[in-house]
DNA sequence: CCATACTATACCATGATATCCCATATAATA
DNA sequence: TATTATATGGGATATCATGGTATAGTATGG
């Protein structure tokens, strides 16, 4: 499970190291990396490890074959992803594209999201939380907790 | 269950020595330690075992890419949560993002609140918990008040 | 087809930090 | 009183992030 969050520093090779802890829980049984691709919702790199993209590229297949949402989600996710292997001491190198994209510089943030991650420029992050924080503040934290309740009792 | 508040020593390292009562409450199967993060209410660190935030997780969290709905909160929670392991003696090492947060310095409060736990600073919980107590007090005495006069005009 | 330049990968070095391990004191228990 | 459990402190060790260099692989141009 990706937890927490880790800000470390972008090389000018676009070299970053991915947090030892979320290591942990990347399988790299069929690739020794991660997966890449730009976030649809915020100005951020997605990340993942190949099992999961796995299912996401067989979950399509369910769809039908000549369905426009399928062309769409297929020619989108999978083509707009990247293969990014570990080098012997974690690292990731990040392509020009995602880091002009989620405006990357010399440090990147990686944000933990349970089943999967994210790479964000640290200011943007910092920002985007302490509004959604705020936002919890106000409406949702009860709604949360008493779905976690709900779950206890299972 | 957790129970009772202990106080402990918070050394120069950030370490604090989880109270042994807790340490039996924690499941330690999938984690030998606690998760953490800023409580959205109190000045205060949420604390409980992996095992509970892992069902927290799954109640938010799905791989589906393009929802727009748990985006949000997901993000808010995983992200602002800390894995901290135990040490062979029990201690955790809390960030210095968290002892900020909840002005911590020298000294921690552990309250126990039955299937989760606090840290607070001694002093920010010695007055919380005496405000809580004198509302409590005012609203008995209010409805005996109320019994009174009730008593009164029969 | 060869030579050159560029990029990307592998390898090694280092400093900082966090983790582990041992020692001690205090309190609780037998 | 002896023994165990627990909190606390400090030092040793290992891990990790990061920077640099060397090598291989690929593309480009002659």
């Amino acid at each position: 499970m990706f937890l927490s969050q880790y800000t470390y520093k972008v090389d000018n090779k676009g070299r970053v190291s991915v947090p030892a802890d979320f290591r942990i829980s990347i399988n790299t049984k069929f690739f020794n990396g991660i997966i890449a691709f730009r976030s649809y919702k915020f100005t951020a790199i997605e990340g993942l490890d190949f099992e999961k993209m796995k299912k996401i590229a067989d979950s399509l297949d369910d769809l039908d074959f000549f369905s426009e949402s399928k062309n769409d989600i297929t020619t989108s996710i999978l083509s707009d992803s990247y293969k990014l292997p570990f080098d012997s001491e974690g690292r990731i190198c990040l392509p020009h594209e995602l880091l002009k994209f989620a405006n990357i510089k010399n440090q990147a943030t990686f944000v933990g999201r349970g089943s999967s991650f994210q790479i964000w420029n640290p200011n943007a992050f910092k920002n985007y939380l302490q509004k959604v924080r705020s936002n919890i503040k106000k409406r949702k934290l009860s709604l949360i907790i008493k779905n976690t309740n709900n779950n206890d009792k299972k």
